[in-house]
RNA sequence: GCCCCUGUGGCGGAAUUGGCAGACGCGAUAGAUUCAAAAUCUAUUGUCCUUAGGACGUCCCCGUUCGAGUCGGGGCAGGGGCACCA
């Protein structure tokens, strides 16, 4: 019997599968079977696939095999995410083009991903640094600028005052820029921004909509979106009003309520009054250079330590005469949230408290729990943000929460010193980067002009390809000639837009261009109106936010500008966890690589060169910085891709982390092997296929052809349900069953249950094993690709069984079992489980009180 | 700091969503086969108690319920995101 060889069968269905043109999709006009587009997210063209991508497009392509087994027109693209900053950080490093250093990356994970087998159409691929893919972004860009939904303002980005360069947030380590080392500060530049906020509304209430999304990411964009509803509260400043200088703060808050318990006012650092301020008072500028050293990222704001500056200025209270309050200027005050400005209660909000606490401010609470006497209740090192009823605050007092922070409202307008308001905690979208690998900007600044679209029939705006990456700073700035351009307008000299498009402006789009990847216009409308929406996007948890918020924002801005007619880009979303692999480290602390490591059989592991015991440390997310990635082309060269696949749906729910173990990856191997035995120990003795049903089956025949359908049901449910590891599950008990199976050279009943039960394993396991399926399908005698074989249906009538076990429990604990016709009436029941031996004993003389029966299920004895 | 998620045998996990906890896989142990090994096959495998059998058991504490891995409250631990990494 020969072993199946993986390398050389799977290249050879490939092949067939390409030759077929099998998975290239089409718009099917009268619309005989209908549509289904599923999308993983497309990879970032680092050079080689790794273990998550394995993963990724397995799930993905169990998906889109099994829909079109089930009989609909799969759309199932694969393209690449190409430009970005890696690029320019080769280019420096190793000095190669961009451009080179892309697209020989490109063809190398091609080539990988064509050896995992999967079902993609790779007639549409592109990647979003191809001239054909930027210029109608371009031209996407000028329609949103057209609609206003882009348009250009100042503000903060990280600078590096050596390098003379803006740095992303993963460029600045504690502060300071990543190649200098100097000291990060922030900065205000001119930049371009798309209108996200003109969608705030109806991106934060389209979620509800999205039934087939995880509902933790409906919460995260939710959260994110941050709609709070406020008052907007106008302070006077004493002793400016002469000057001429603003006398007023506008704050913005969520707790109108506490306004009693206000101790002081915060300014941001970059709040307009701060700056006046700094121009008076070399202590507030120096203050603020401080502030502004921390860099743009919100999370290192908040950790950092509250810092405070008084400005010797005071506020009157709004509703207390005598009462005046500190202005300070906060670290931690957030200039792009509400008015960058706060009233400061340190009872009820902890940032504010800490603030206090450092400054010796009072704390006063004002909300006090139901359940607690005022006078006893007090504040120290955790702020209350519960419910309770208002305390220490006049004409507030007894209200409740929501009562007071109407009253202040109404209040605050009724004197003209305030407003309702509802407030979001999201931002605009800065789109514009200072770099070279990204699409151009097509804008251009004129003296007299100012900002002039670039005309479409000039677009596409092209990258130079003569570069250097020398200096730092934007190539494209210090290009000679590339920015040197007339003006569209009035033809005078002028300088070209040098920002380039945030990357993630090309992966908000790439999927519905995947519908018409040729077009001469950025979307073809046949095409997208036939494809869109993705009805299954499928991709990393750590895109919850940012890359699908951003996404359902573009498609409702070129939804705007007519060029698709859906606002919801993906009906469907799933959200797969991580591969890990545990780590290693030697005494001196440097990590090891898996492939130098050895596991004994007695569990210790040692380097394999020298045999010292090594370090094994927690599993984690496998990363070239801890060394413990495993090479998906090792393991597909070993093991061939089926396994590897296999191995990455089995076990783990797809959205939880994976663990890779080499025991794992053994168990896998051996299935295919166990697999393709069946097949081959079987497949001469089998019925020819298409054989009519026989009469007659015995009981072992039964049980194998019951087995055969409720496998069907449990599998087809798993991969509904995206639970890929119990369908796995499934799968390993019908070929348990099927290698156990005996049937006599003259039963025909068990000889047809047999060819029944391979051929539906065989179809079950094409989604995930295409290769094997389609060279055991082949054995089979069977004609044409698995491919397109249709997907099995259960037979209802073999899903259940006649007899069934029911659990029988004496006051909730299991005693007994009780096997018993299904469907058989309460009473029946009840006096069955009582006349059990071990339940006659166990309620002995004592009363039963109540028997509890949940029909087919157990049977519980309260006594 | 803020938001979100996860926690079940030695390990990955299953549990029809409140009804027999541990399906399936890995590992381990014993046996068969083999000159030997690999591969394969068979059996056992949550913990504890000496056995028939019983007690305990889903991160910890408290609660709801005839019944809780599942629901509620409070903790602990690990992970993801935080707007210029993709």
């Amino acid at each position: 019997m020969a072993r199946y060889n993986a390398k050389t069968t799977e290249a050879k269905w490939q092949a067939a599968w390409a030759e077929a043109k099998t998975f290239e999709a089409a718009e099917d006009p009268d619309r005989s079977r209908p549509k289904y587009y599923v999308l993983e997210m497309f990879p970032y063209p680092s050079g080689r696939i790794h273990m998550g991508h394995v993963r990724n497009y397995a799930m993905g392509d169990v998906v889109a095999r099994y829909k079109r087994a089930r009989g609909f027109n799969v759309l199932h693209p694969m393209g690449w995410d190409a430009f970005g900053l890696p690029a320019e950080n080769a280019a420096l490093e190793k000095k190669v083009h961009p451009a080179k250093w892309t697209y020989e990356n490109i063809d190398n994970m091609r080539d990988q991903l064509r050896a995992m087998g999967l079902s993609l159409d790779w007639s549409r691929e592109f990647a979003t640094c191809d001239v054909e893919y930027y210029r109608q972004q371009q031209k996407l860009f000028l329609d949103l600028h057209k609609n206003d939904l882009a348009y250009r303002r100042e503000s903060w980005v990280n600078w590096d005052p050596v390098e003379h360069t803006v740095l992303a947030n993963e460029q600045v380590i504690d502060g300071c820029g990543w190649r200098s080392g100097a000291p990060v500060e922030r900065r205000q530049l001119s930049q371009w921004f798309f209108r996200i906020t003109a969608f705030q509304d109806e991106l934060l209430n389209a979620l509800g909509d999205l039934e087939r999304w995880p509902e933790k990411v409906r919460l995260m964009q939710a959260n994110w979106i941050g709609r709070s509803e406020g008052a907007r509260l106008r302070f006077t400043v004493k002793g400016r009003e002469a000057e001429g200088q603003s006398s007023e703060i506008e704050v913005f808050t969520t707790r109108p309520d506490t306004i009693f318990g206000a101790s002081f006012l915060a300014l941001s650092p970059d709040h307009p009054m701060t700056a006046q301020l700094a121009a008076e008072n070399p202590a507030v500028a120096d203050f603020v250079a401080e502030c502004r050293r921390l860099g743009t990222s919100e999370e290192v704001i908040e950790k950092a330590e509250k810092l405070g500056f008084d400005t010797g200025l005071r506020a009157a209270h709004p509703f207390l005469d005598d009462v005046e309050l500190p202005i300070y200027i906060a670290n931690f005050v957030l200039i792009d949230y509400g008015t960058g400005a706060i009233f400061g209660c340190p009872a009820h909000d902890q940032r504010d408290l800490d603030f206090a606490r450092k400054y010796g401010l009072v704390v006063l609470p004002v909300v006090i729990p139901d359940d607690i006497d005022s006078i006893e209740f007090s504040v120290d090192k955790e702020a209350y943000v519960g419910p309770g009823s208002l305390a220490n605050s006049q004409f507030l007092d007894g209200m409740s929460i929501e009562q007071a922070k109407s009253e202040i409202a109404g209040r605050a307008e009724a004197g003209n010193f305030g407003t309702r308001e509802i407030m979001y905690r999201l931002r605009d979208w800065g789109v514009s980067r200072q770099r070279y690998w990204g699409c151009p900007i097509p804008m251009v600044h004129c003296e007299g002009c100012g900002v002039v679209p670039v005309a479409e029939t000039d677009l596409p705006i092209t990258l130079p390809d003569d570069v250097t990456f020398e200096r730092p700073g934007n190539p494209l700035d210090d290009h000679d000639t590339w920015g040197k351009v007339a003006c569209p307008s009035c033809g005078k000299p002028a300088r070209r837009e040098t920002d380039t498009l945030d990357t993630f402006v090309d992966s908000s789009w790439y999927f519905a261009r995947f519908c018409s990847p040729r077009a001469e216009q950025p979307l073809d409308r046949t095409a997208v109106d036939y494809w869109m929406p993705v009805d299954q996007y499928i991709g990393g948890v750590e895109h919850a936010i940012l890359h699908l918020l951003y996404a359902r924002f573009f498609t409702r801005g070129i939804e705007t500008c007519g060029h698709i007619g859906v606002s919801e880009p993906f009906s469907g979303l799933f959200t797969q966890g991580m591969v890990c692999h545990e780590t290693y480290r030697d005494d001196a602390g440097n990590w090891l690589e898996p492939t130098d490591v050895d596991r004994k059989a007695d569990g210790r592991v040692i380097r394999t060169d020298n045999g010292v015991p090594v370090n094994v440390g927690r599993s984690e997310k496998m990363s070239k910085s801890r060394k413990n990635v495993i090479d998906p082309e090792d393991i597909i060269e070993r093991y061939g891709a089926d396994t590897a696949r296999w191995f990455m749906l089995s076990d783990s729910p797809p959205e939880r982390d994976l663990e890779w173990t080499d025991g794992g990856i053994e168990g896998a191997w051996r299935f295919t092997g166990r697999i393709w035995r069946i097949i081959e120990e079987s497949a001469g003795a089998l019925p020819a296929p298409g054989q009519p049903v026989p009469a007659q089956f015995d009981d072992n025949a039964l049980a194998l052809r019951r087995l055969t359908h409720q496998a069907i049901g449990a599998v087809t449910d798993g991969i509904e349900r995206f639970q890929f590891n119990v369908s796995v599950a499934r799968l390993y008990e019908l070929a348990n069953a099927l290698g156990s199976f005996k049937a006599g050279d003259d039963d025909t009943g068990g000889r047809w249950a047999q060819r029944e039960a391979i051929e539906t394993l065989v179809v079950m396991i094409s989604p995930m094993m295409p290769h094997l399926a389609e060279e055991a399908w082949l054995t089979l005698g069977q004609s044409g690709l698995v491919a397109n074989a249709p997907w099995p249906v259960a037979e209802p009538a073999l899903l259940v069984e006649d007899t069934i076990t029911i659990a029988v429990q004496l006051n909730g604990k299991m005693r007994a079992t009780l096997e018993i016709a299904r469907d058989q009436p309460e009473d029946e029941v009840r006096a069955a489980a009582l006349a059990l031996e071990k339940i006659e004993q166990a309620v002995g003389d004592k009363d039963v009180r109540r028997v509890i029966v949940v029909p087919n299920r157990i049977v519980n004895v309260v006594v």
